[in-house]
DNA sequence: TTGGCAATTGCAACTAATGGCATCTGATTA
DNA sequence: TAATCAGATGCCATTAGTTGCAATTGCCAA
């Protein structure tokens, strides 16, 4: 385990600490199935897979309330997916960037969040609405998958 | 029923021929539920129920697959939201707006597609990603519900 | 260090959604 | 109009995710 992955371990640690989480068995088992996981998303049943391998027990249901807690005090967010694939869950510390998902190859891309202010300002000047970048990733073709039209903005041909 | 129903209602029919889709009876049900339905958003479950009302039997993978075939010819998107809401579908005949939903009270807001466009040329001109509006929802808090502010945008603070 | 109590978890029942496979049916052709 | 057959559905099993409630456990104060 590298320097690094401790480091955002203690880090969202203290967070959950400064949001008055309560630190248990539980929650420091996914905190750490989390800061461990090589992949940017992971789903909660690998969470939930990782944390028997190195933990011992955990039920489903607590994983899924332990990173809605995490998500609500916005140490993760939440991608919805759908293509027989279930959600996927991203650490956020410093959120500075959002996710574009290509939906043909389910890889992702990191755009600096500073790309979508003037889209997020103007939703909030003129529609009075405080969009919440945790909860959504934009979904769409990537740069390699792009040439499969299909169907995508069918009535602007 | 209102003419302006009806005239959805035969689009989506014909719009599916023209892809090829059979129209079947369950087909030509689930369409119906969409078409004739006052909410802008619908649940796969309350196209069930309306359909079980309407026209009779209808099994649940069936009017998934259903949602699935329709949304690759883009006549439908899904939304897959998160609150222990399923997810919702909705008609993007002449897709001219995107929606912004609101997590706290679940009301959407329409924004005309003009106001994204110029996100969505930097996306595609900067990063290669051609989004695809159809399949995500601008998640956030609406005018009524922005002063709760909780944990939304930590970090900014 | 211990006791109290609210936050958290485990359990179990439930809803939501998916996938395989045999059966059925809508469109096409003769 | 009937035969054909790929596409679509029904059925069933399974995974994913949610919820209520009783039992448990961190945290704080004494």
């Amino acid at each position: 385990m590298s320097d690094e992955v401790l480091v955002t371990e203690d880090l969202l640690i203290e967070r959950m600490r400064e949001a008055g989480l309560r630190l248990t068995l539980p929650r420091r088992a996914v905190v750490r199935a989390l800061a461990t996981s090589k992949e940017p998303f992971i789903s909660a049943r690998m969470i939930m897979q990782r944390v028997l391998q190195n933990t011992g027990r955990i039920e489903p249901s607590t994983v899924y309330r332990i990173l809605d807690d995490l998500a609500r005090i916005g140490l993760v967010h939440h991608i919805p997916l759908r293509n027989g694939q279930s959600g996927r869950w991203h650490i956020t510390l410093s959120h500075d960037h959002e996710h574009l998902v290509c939906e043909s190859c389910d890889n992702t891309v990191q755009v600096p969040q500073s790309e979508f202010a003037p889209l997020y300002d103007l939703l909030s000047r003129k529609y009075g609405f405080r969009t919440n970048p945790h909860h959504f990733a934009f979904v769409g073709y990537c740069r390699e998958c792009g040439p499969q039209r299909d169907h995508l903005h069918p009535h602007q041909t």
